[in-house]
DNA sequence: TGTCTGCTGCAAAAGGTTCGCAGCGATGTC
DNA sequence: GACATCGCTGCGAACCTTTTGCAGCAGACA
């Protein structure tokens, strides 16, 4: 687990608690997590949890940088511990795969972005959409009816 | 208006609707739109129609390919025409604003994602995220409470 | 050990989206 | 032009995810 995260929380003037290293623990063991599937993580061991505190938790870790969130798509986001290295989600609209790729692939495009418009990307912070590799050459079959 | 609109609902065997009519043009208007903000559009010409008329039409109009939606991170999706030239959103997380890029400026970056995962990206899906230039250089002030 | 105040669980609210149903109206036919 | 069919709409309720209010619990520090 991530050291030093009682440190991060508590120099930032927040109370540590086992619900606050629970769902960290959960975060860092699922990588890429929603709120309700870090609940039944951290409910595998404690599961008097609430899922409000799973909410207001993530932010708090959010908050001291311990943890991010990125978007992919309709669905609710996805949490992941900063300690890992940046990366983006390729999601597959069709079989809902999500492939995580180096950061540093989109680093012309992060540039040219700056260089052009003066705009800082985040570029982790929302997912790539299109189809895998897979699923490109298949798109004549019919769509998997719920692939989850 | 998108000429022909028409003929491809009704090819798919969908019905023209004085609604759906509406709707597209809405879309059009806008440029950017959430369904809620189209609903209000749409209500400027005729007040009685209904949100959930709204998003069944959306749903339609995008079957049949009249529009598309890209997600720009919390909040709702935004729906906008296919006649116009694929674009990138960047959203600035600070100030909201919503800024438009021709796709052709990431056809680097999707190539080399073709290229080395398979991975066929549908750029225009997913909204980029970051500082846009003015509040890269204001980072230091207070965050505006609610800038829309 | 005790006090203070932040944190949690619970329940209810809020916000966005979907669904069921009855009636209306677009379409094709006569 | 009138008629029958069944897709579409408006309405209300359901649903799902996320947020909020509140009372009680418990971490931090003295």
């Amino acid at each position: 687990m991530t050291e030093g995260w009682e440190r991060r929380l508590r120099d930032q003037g927040f109370r540590i608690t086992p619900q606050r290293q629970l769902v960290l623990e959960a975060v860092e063991h699922l990588r890429h997590g929603t709120p309700e599937e870090i609940l039944v993580e951290v409910q595998r061991t404690a599961s008097g949890v609430n899922l409000s505190t799973i909410y207001r938790t993530l932010e708090v870790l959010e908050d001291v940088g311990l943890v991010t969130h990125a978007h992919i798509g309709h669905g609710p986001p996805t949490y992941h511990a900063v300690d890992e290295h940046t990366h983006i989600h390729l999601v597959c609209d069709r079989c809902k795969a999500v492939q995580s790729v180096p950061a540093s692939r989109a680093a012309g495009f992060v540039d040219a972005l700056e260089a052009e418009f003066g705009f800082r990307t985040d570029i982790s912070h929302v997912s790539v959409h299109g189809l895998c590799a897979d699923c490109k050459d298949r798109s004549f079959e019919p769509e998997p009816d719920d692939p989850l």
